[in-house]
DNA sequence: ACCTGAACACCGTTCAAGT
DNA sequence: ACCTGAACACCGTTCAAGT
């Protein structure tokens, strides 16, 4: 999944082609020049931009000349998912201790999930396929560095990962909301804040305790945070 | 957004009968019969089977009706997750201890998911929405009661929350693929082995290193495992 | 007020036909 | 082998027209 292919769209092209002249691509179509346009889509029109109509016009060719590389929908979402993960994971230079390892690695995935929402969608929606596996192996790595007994290395990996997946797919939701409403994410905050304390009082009194708060509290901090007990607990449990 | 709307939920009353008085036919559209039978096209025939067509023709209207009672797919969607989530929540008699309570109320969850598994994608959605801000709530008493200090409450139920709905969106992508392809459990677990077993040696020794106890392992035995790593963390970091 | 159902603007995917 | 683009079988949503 080597993407180092360059290509470059002419989208600021804005006098319109002659009528005769239809747009010709320069080299031929590649699975990853495919998958690297699908990524660019993704990033600047949000998970419900990528069509493969937008995307056989952006690469100058039908709809279905992409299935000759690309098997369905399914399969380039999570390829294009995948090669954001492995970037992701590649550029990690390893932490001090093992618990380093896993905070370096968990912000990374936080920040490319921030940079990309979709990705935190399509890491929901592949169970067990190459992306998630990536992530499993290099957590399992650091677990077990971390002295974890076999018996409960898998279901320590597994709190890790099910944490990192679920607030990456809260990002996504977020990402997408603030997309489609058209609002930054100060003002999604500040409108789910007057929501939460419209609630009922009673009912939902530490929701509405916290809905103040809200607008001002720093996601990724939260997340850090959200690990370290984790990495306590960890510790805890096996403590040597 | 009109998602706060009461409903009451009459689902082992069968033959109780309106006292007050009922302008409205027996069988009329009602937005609860809809989402009741929202509910069921999605425990039927999973999150693509649900259609407003579908839905329409099931209860013998047409499509463009259910907009008189329903403002679109998501709202529909979100108050199906939503009775589901209140149901779910409502059987909880609350444990001995504030850990038991969430850990009885993390299983409350992780069953309800697995018994429909269309919720775990529907909480992942919705973020914010009132179906999370019910759990919200719910932990955040416990985590209230469990002793951690005002200014750790928001992190702690955080990480709490985001792992319940990491394992509830895993979940779901399972069962969904489970669907689709028209294989029960066992057998996707057995494919994902043989899939894992595949993988090189070298760049995925830990993952392989667990592939053959992977049709065999539990669950939701894990997914306890996992709330108890939690619960240890949290103790560990707010010990008095 | 509530419901009908045709119509609109899409979608993923297929496939005979081209090079 | 690779690409084209029309066609198929769907969607969610709207809306004039009915009761």
């Amino acid at each position: 999944m080597n993407i180092g292919t360059t290509f470059h769209l002419c989208q600021d092209a804005v006098m319109a082609p002659k009528k005769t002249s239809t747009p010709r691509r320069e080299d031929s179509l590649t699975r990853d020049r495919i998958i690297e346009a699908a990524i660019e889509l993704l990033d600047s029109t949000g998970e419900g931009g990528l069509t493969f109509r937008s995307l056989s016009e952006r690469l100058a060719t039908g709809p279905g000349a992409l299935y000759w590389h690309v098997a369905n929908k399914d399969d380039l979402v999570n390829a294009a998912c995948d090669a954001i993960v492995a970037r992701t994971l590649a550029d990690g230079a390893g932490g001090a201790t093992p618990g380093d390892s896993i905070r370096e690695l968990a912000l990374a995935l936080f920040d490319a999930i921030d940079r990309h929402p979709w990705v935190g969608s399509a890491l929901a929606a592949a169970h067990g396929q190459l992306p998630m596996v990536r992530i499993l192996e290099r957590i399992g790595r650091q677990v077990r560095a971390l002295g974890v007994p076999e018996e409960a290395q898998w279901a320590t990996v597994s709190v890790l990962l099910n944490y990192i997946l679920g607030v990456g797919g809260q990002n996504a939701a977020n990402g997408q909301f603030a997309r489609t409403h058209g609002i930054d994410r100060d003002a999604f905050l500040a409108a789910l804040s007057s929501r939460w304390l419209a609630l009922d009082p009673e009912e939902f009194a530490f929701t509405r305790s916290f809905a103040d708060r809200l607008p001002a509290h720093d996601d990724r901090a939260d997340f850090l945070a959200g690990i370290d007990v984790i990495l306590d607990g960890i510790a805890s449990a096996h403590a040597r």
